[in-house]
DNA sequence: AAATCTATGAGGTCTAGATCACTGTCAAAC
DNA sequence: GTTTGACAGTGATCTAGACCTCATAGATTT
């Protein structure tokens, strides 16, 4: 009988809690010190342990702050265009969002060429953190001609633009085009998302056409880069 | 100046000395003590050096025997295993890219889980660095079980995979599964893609599937935030 | 109230040993 | 000649500390 190296049973013993939810997604875990205690062995060894489910995904480490479960990320199934509220609905999570401005104004001329638009058309634009289960997730600018939401009540486009579209002015979503990277978050950025200056985003820029081909919607978002995840299937 | 670690110097002394042939292909190298003495650090720091060169197939431990350089086989240019030519070319950028490592191996945990296989069967590990105008744009590390390009030349492999197995093996590509998100440059990746630490990394993780839903291929890829955008449309 | 400093505790790196399992060699036994 | 077994050398694992940088919260100063 050839026993496991202890490191490895380390390894199980840690999964086999993090299964049994008595270490919950984004909840710290002990010290390495704590632990290798607990265990009974030294600290390089169970640093060996926690470095396997570092590798697997299952634990984060942070400098400085300690080791945590892993934040099983919201993502983004790319097949089909939905908004924020349906995606959220999706994994079960609440969606909610806070609206920091909501002007109607002259567009930018990014906004004009993104939008097909002239000068003279006024556009929408909002400013939005959206959150999951109360969790800042996002923020968001989107700009939107004020001719396609007029007549709408302010609770209408911010609550979930997409459906209240369909179904008051029965406009069709047709396609969107999208373009992702990755940049460090601002001063402004970090503070309205609840994380540090510098830490990883997600930057998406989306615009939404109806099914008519017109572009209605020009969306900047900025993700906290470890709460969410893009998901998509080719071919 | 910042320092790097002990064991990244050592890193880098030890591929230089097997890059100016000092070390050739083959031979075993001094013993992890001999080692440790030569470079005037603890033994286990020097594993910890010998250990990233494993991980990139630069050499390779027998128990018992000794650490010896890997076959490793001549470095050639490649275009468009995941694409990654095309979008070059598309912008009027000149692709290119070096291979880091090239070799067969147990899998680790995470890969064992992504294609479905067991820890007896080995898996052919690639890290490549590719770059656009010379400029590096990703660090990106695949993965496909051995018995899959059982028989392939590297060059098959690692110009056109794709279209090697169509060809040479009858096997059909089906879909691919991707997921996107955002993260912060490691020192290794920072020094590879010439960045600094803590920079902006959009990370791109897929496995690709056979027709028959046989998962066949896992890619992890590691873009620098600002030198790539990714492209989508949705519906 | 805001900004700054400081103590604490986290993970990251490193040391100088130790024991174990495995391999190859070579001499002794068959 | 062939087999066996002891042995020396290798990597694998493990220990019990050490000092470093980084993050954070609380105390202090402004």
């Amino acid at each position: 009988m050839v026993g496991l190296p202890i490191y490895i049973q380390i390894h199980n013993d840690i999964k086999r809690k993090i299964e049994a939810d008595k270490w919950k997604i984004g909840d710290r875990i002990p010290s390495e010190r704590e632990l290798s205690t607990e265990f009974g062995v030294s600290r390089m060894t169970l640093r060996q342990a926690i470095q396997t489910l570092v590798d697997e995904g299952i634990l984060e480490r942070r400098v400085g702050s300690g080791t945590f479960v892993a934040n099983q990320k919201v993502q983004e199934k790319m097949s089909g265009v939905t908004g924020f509220t349906d995606l959220m609905l999706a994994q079960g999570k609440k969606p909610s969002s806070k609206t920091i401005s909501y002007h109607t104004m002259e567009p930018s001329l990014s906004e004009m060429e993104k939008l097909h638009i002239t000068q003279d058309q006024p556009v929408l634009r909002m400013e939005r953190i959206r959150y999951g289960d109360e969790v800042p997730i996002c923020f968001e600018v989107a700009t939107v001609p004020e001719n396609i939401v007029a007549g709408l009540e302010k609770s209408e486009v911010t609550s979930s633009l997409y459906r209240t579209l369909e179904q008051k002015k029965d406009l069709q979503i047709g396609k969107a085009q999208q373009t992702v990277s990755a940049m460090l978050a601002s001063e402004r950025i970090a503070e309205y998302l609840n994380i540090k200056r510098g830490e990883a985003i997600l930057r998406l820029r989306q615009i939404t056409y109806l099914q008519d081909g017109r572009p209605f919607e020009y969306v900047r978002t900025q993700y906290v880069g470890d709460r969410f995840e893009f998901y998509l299937e080719k071919e």
